[in-house]
DNA sequence: GAGTGGTCTAGACCACTGT
DNA sequence: CAGTGGTCTAGACCACTCC
C-alpha cells in the first residue's frame, strides 16, 4: 500500500525533526510529485497521518505539523488556558457569542434545571500558538447568576464561579466523546466540515444537585490528551 | 458539496429507521449509482458519516449501521461487559494472547514499577452483538501476582483483583485519547489500518502508590461514550 | 465465480488564500 | 494573479468475501 509508505515517510521526517511543529508542509501537488503519485493517494496518506495526530489541516491553507499534545484533567480543571501556561504555549480567546436562551434539553438535563429555565451562554474560540484549536461553550443558569442577564460583555466565568460557588464543589462531572464538527464550528476553526473533534463536557453540580455550570469544549483531537487522576 | 448531500440523505434513512442497527448498507457501487456519482465521492460521504458514529466499516465486508453507543464510566468500572449486560447487548470475549514480559516503559511508568519488573499481559478481543469492537490489554505486575507466571490459561482478572486488592482502591486513574489502530489491532478488529480508535487507560494504584493493574481498552469510537461522575 | 471493497491513475474545474 | 486545496469524473486492477 503506497499510501502507508508515504504516511510513514512523512511521519519519519517529523520525528527526526526535519519538520518543526507549526510548520507548513509542502503543497499537495509538490508532495505528490515527490512520491510519484497522484494527489488522491497523497491525500489519503495525509488523512491517515492526521488521525494519528501528527499533522493537521487548515481549510484551504494547507497541512501543518502538530504541536505536542497538552495533557488536561477535565475532572479537576475548568481552565484550559492554565494548562497552556504550564506548557509555555501562547494562547488567546475570542468571544464568539453571548446570549440568554431557553435551556436546551441537553443543558437542562445536565444541570437539573426545571422546564423553561433560561441560561446565559458564552461561546469562545480558543487559539493556541496562533492556531484556532477549540470552541468552548459555557452555560450558566440565570436563576443562580441573575446579574448576567443584563450583561452583554465578555466575563471571566471561571473567576466568577470561584468566587461564588466553586469552593463547595468537590469535583466536576465529565463526559468525553468524539463527534464531528458542526457547520459553524468548522467555519470558526477553519477545518473541513465534519472533521472529528474531541468533545469534553464538564458540569459543576453542588451538593443540592443544583448545576451551576456546564462547559463544553470541542477541540481538535491532536491538541489535547485527557488524563483523569 | 455533493458528498454532504449524500451523507445527510443516508443519515436521514438511518434516523427514520429505514436502516436498522447492525444491518449492511447496499454496496458502494449500488449507492454510487443511486446518487448518480462515483465511488470516490460516495466513499467520502460514508467516511464522514462514519466519523459521526452513525455507520462503521468492516474491512472488505462493507458498511453497517451502528448501534447506539454504550455509556461507560471508566473511573468507576473496569468491566465493560457489565455495561453490555445493562444495555441487553450480547457480548463475548476471546483471549488473543497472554504472556509474561518485561514491563514496557508506558506500563512501568503508570504502575510505578522498578526497572526490570516483569508483568503478565493479557490481550482480549471484545465482541458485542457479533461485531468485533475493541481490544483490551491488561497488565499485572508479577511481583503482586506471583501465581500468574505459571498460568497459561485465561483468567478473570477483574474477579481476581476484586478478591485481592480492589477493596482498597478508592477509584481508578483514567487517561483518554484518540489514536489510530496499529497493524495488529486493525487485523483483529477487521478495520482498515490506521482507523481511529478511542483509547482508554485505567490504572488501579493503591495507597502505597503501588500499581496493581493497568487496563487499556482500544475501542471503535462509535461504540462507547465515556462519562465520568 | 460473481461481486465487493481497497487502492490507484490521470486528469478536470472551482473557490479561495496569499502576495 | 498564481498557486493552493476542495471536489469530482471515469475509469482500472487486485484481493478478498460470500455464495
Amino acid at each position: 500500500m503506497q499510501y502507508l509508505i508515504i504516511k510513514n515517510a512523512i511521519a519519519e521526517q517529523i520525528e527526526n525533526g526535519m519538520l518543526e511543529p507549526g510548520h507548513k508542509l509542502p503543497s499537495e501537488r509538490v508532495l505528490a510529485d515527490a512520491f510519484s503519485t497522484t494527489r488522491i493517494t497523497l491525500r489519503e496518506a495525509l488523512n491517515y497521518l492526521a488521525l494519528s495526530g501528527k499533522v493537521y489541516k487548515e481549510e484551504r491553507r494547507g497541512w501543518f505539523v502538530s504541536q505536542e499534545a497538552l495533557i488536561f484533567n477535565p475532572a479537576q480543571e475548568l481552565d484550559i488556558l492554565k494548562v497552556c501556561k504550564k506548557y509555555n504555549r501562547s494562547y488567546k480567546t475570542e468571544l464568539i457569542d453571548s446570549k440568554r436562551i431557553l435551556a436546551p434539553k441537553m443543558v437542562a438535563d445536565t444541570l437539573n434545571l426545571p422546564p423553561f429555565s433560561y441560561v446565559v451562554m458564552y461561546s469562545r474560540l480558543i487559539i493556541i500558538e496562533g492556531r484556532k484549536v477549540a470552541v468552548q461553550y459555557q452555560y450558566l443558569p440565570e436563576a443562580l447568576f441573575p446579574s448576567l442577564a443584563t450583561m452583554d460583555n465578555d466575563i471571566d466565568v471561571i473567576s466568577l464561579l470561584k468566587e461564588q460557588y466553586l469552593l463547595h464543589c468537590p469535583s466536576l462531572r465529565v463526559k468525553v466523546g468524539v463527534f464531528p464538527a458542526t457547520e459553524g464550528e468548522s467555519a470558526v476553526l477553519n477545518i473541513s466540515s465534519g472533521s472529528m473533534l474531541m468533545d469534553i463536557h464538564q458540569s459543576a453540580i453542588n451538593n443540592n444537585k443544583k448545576g451551576y455550570l456546564l462547559q463544553v469544549i470541542r477541540c481538535c483531537h491532536d491538541v489535547i490528551e485527557i488524563e483523569i487522576k
